[in-house]
This record gives C-alpha cells, structure tokens and sequence, in this order.
DNA sequence: GTCAAAGGGTAACATTGTTACCACTTAGAC
DNA sequence: GTCTAAGTGGTAACAATGTTACCCTTTGAC
C-alpha cells in the first residue's frame, strides 16, 4: 500500500516526456538543416536513433507531430514579443515589437513558415493550437490600446487596428520567405509599412 | 517540294495544344473539386481519361504542371486587375482595384492558395512565372503614381508604398483562407486596412 | 518467479512521383 | 501498297512516403 518511491506511472510519464522532448527536437534539428520536405517520419526516427514506431506512440500520427513543432514555433514567437522591454512611447514599442517579430522570422524562417501554413499543405493545426497562435497576438493589441489611450493614436477599433498591423507585416515577411524579396528590401518595406499604418492610425 | 495543306509537325503541335488545355482544365477540375492534396498525377490522368504518361509527355514533370497552373493563375488575376475601369479619382480606381482583388480570391481561393505558395511545399514557381506574378502587380503600381501625382497622396518610393499595399491585402487574405478569419470580418479588416494605409500616403 | 501492460522493432500495406519497356499510330518516301 | 522513322501512350515496375499488424522485450507489482 506504500507509495512506491518511483511509482511505475510517475517514472514512465517522466520517459515519456523525455521521449516527447527528444523526438520533438530531433524534428527541430532535421528542419532546420533539410527543410520540411525533408521532415519524414523515417528521417525523424533515424535522427532520434529509433524506428518510427517510437514517434507513433508519442505522438497520434504525423499531423499530432506537426501540430507540436507549431505550438513550440507559437511558444518562442510569444517568447520574442514577451521580451520587448515596455518603452514609455507607446509608438516605440510598437515599433520594438515589429522589429522583433521580423528578427525571430529572419533568425528562424521556419517557425513562419508554420506559422503561416507554407509548409505542408494537408497539415492543418488543431483549433486550440490556432487559438494559441492569434492569442499570443494580442500583446500586439494591448500595445495598440495603449498608444490609443496615450493619445499618440487615435481610436480606432482594435480587432481591425491589430489585423491590419499583423496582416501587413506577415504579408510583406511572406515575399521575402517566398524569394520575392531580399532581406534588405524587407527592412526597408517592412518600415515603410509599419510607419504608413501608424500615420494612417493617428487620424481619425 | 509542295507545302502539304496539313503539316505533320503543325497538326501535331495543334494537337499538342489541345492536349494541353484539356490537361490543364482537367487539373483544374480537380484542384477546385477535391484541393491541393488531390492533385496527384494519376487522379488528373483519370481525369483526363488517360495514363499518366500522357502528362509527362506534356509537362516535364509534376512541378511543370503545377508551373501551368501557376501561370493561369497569373494570368486570371491580372485580367481581374485589368477588367477594373479606372476611375477618375485616383483613389476610387485603387480602392477598386483593391476590391476586385478581393473578390477574384474569395470566387477563386485556389489561385491565391498557389500563387502565395500556400498549396505544395516542394513546388517553386520558375523564376519567369514568378517575374509575372510580380509584374502583374505593376498596375497597382501605376494607381499608385497616378494619386500621387494628382495630389491625391503625397510623394513616396513606389516600390515600397506597392508592397505595403499588396503585402497587407496578402497578409489579411491569407487570414483568411488559414481559417482564422470569416469572409465578413475579412472585409472589414481589408476596408481598414486600405483606409488606413491610404491615410498614412495622404501625409508626407 | 510470474504476470499484465506498455513500448518498440520488423515488415508489410496503400499511395505518391517517376520511368523503362513495348506496342501502336502516322506522315512521308519509294 | 509498303516501309521507315518518330512520336505517343498504356502497363508495370521502382523508390519513397504515412501508417499499421504482428510479435518480442522490458518493467514494475505481487
């Protein structure tokens, strides 16, 4: 009746999850290096140093594998946003926050890519995990109700004012992730966009 | 030494352009019918009521057809932009111009699912298809100019003022064929959006 | 020691893009 | 009319993919 000091349970939770991070690095590493053309339940397997049938029993098939990699990508893209020290100019922080957005993208294409549905085209995220991506969004909004309030924007409504913002840069990041656009002419349209719509949004 | 009336190499090569168009349309077919996934060799040669070699011997490979496609897209969304009458207001012709756009993608999902690279992760348009996408934006280019020098907005670089433009309709577009979005606040975000760019052009 | 339950390796399945092989058709030459 | 060469197209196979049935191994519990 004692409580086992490793419960059998507890222990093999803890392996899995091991397993879990294990494997979900492993996938990390053979995108990042072969792209996700490359990301193959074999080639996942072979990286982990296993047969396939490891990564079944982790994850439900390879839409449940892909749907972990988004929620990790969703996890540092908050991360990033997260990070971006609250300037007193609200303006400022605006422009802050897009330009660590468009850092993450430059540093890590593929958690765009994800992100945003360019890479396979029947895998499609599970609602929550959607849920998760627009969430992480919303530091975006709460910055833009501040410069509102501040009076360094005007009011306007917020689902449409963050939408705008959001839409305008992932459009402008996907030229350059589609090969239209060099690194350099991103920066430049990216900032001509960003201050456009910030001019646009100090009027009423 | 007489030119036969019927040509061998010409009736052929009228046959082959035949072919062609019936492949093309099949694909299409199915592309609208069943999707990206659907589009497999064997099911467009089904229907066209053929073997697959049928299609190699048409198109190079799988990506050639896919390139087909890609160019019809091109094209059919460049008659879309071409269909609009322009207006004398320079900023009605862009705000038109923005709203065919729309429409030709909410009729036509799958051309703008291909052309922004949204349906098969191993396929690249050729370097001339993309320089055709690219060009058939030039239009939007020329309102663009067009408002400016008539005072409608002030003076910016074209190129980037362009890209903010057609990168945030693409940006908000994708929301929405993500899922993320239903076609009514699509609109809304759209009509925000333009306003609000077209507010930020207004002021140098 | 025995047992139940879970994990994992092997080999197979169907489906994909692609091609080697072979038969067929057909325009032009004699 | 017959023949030749070239192009066309169907069949069946190949490798690679996601996925699973089968079976053996491991591991904690009693």
């Amino acid at each position: 009746m004692n409580e086992p000091i490793t419960n059998y349970r507890e222990t093999r939770a803890k392996t899995r999850e091991a397993l879990h991070r294990g494997v979900l690095d492993a996938a990390s590493r053979v995108l990042v290096r072969e792209g996700y053309t490359a990301l193959t339940m074999r080639r996942v397997a072979d990286e982990v140093g296993a047969s396939t049938k490891v990564i079944y029993t982790l994850f439900e098939n390879k839409d449940g594998l892909v749907n972990a990699l988004y929620l990790e990508a969703v996890r540092r893209v908050r991360e990033t946003l997260e990070a971006v020290p609250v300037d007193a100019q609200a303006l400022d922080y605006l422009r802050a926050l897009a330009q660590a957005y468009r850092a993450h993208v430059a540093a890590q294409p593929n958690d765009f890519i994800i992100l945003n549905g360019l890479s396979l085209p029947d895998f499609t995220p599970s609602e929550t995990a959607v849920q998760e991506n627009v969430a992480s969004f919303d530091i975006v909004a709460v910055a833009l109700k501040r410069a509102m309030d501040a009076g360094e924007l005007a009011q306007h409504p917020l689902e449409s004012a963050g939408k705008a913002l959001i839409g305008c840069l992932n459009g402008i990041l996907s030229m350059e992730i589609g090969g239209h656009n060099t690194p350099e002419q991103t920066d430049v349209y990216l900032a001509f966009a960003l201050e456009t719509l910030l001019r646009g949004l100090q009027h009423a």
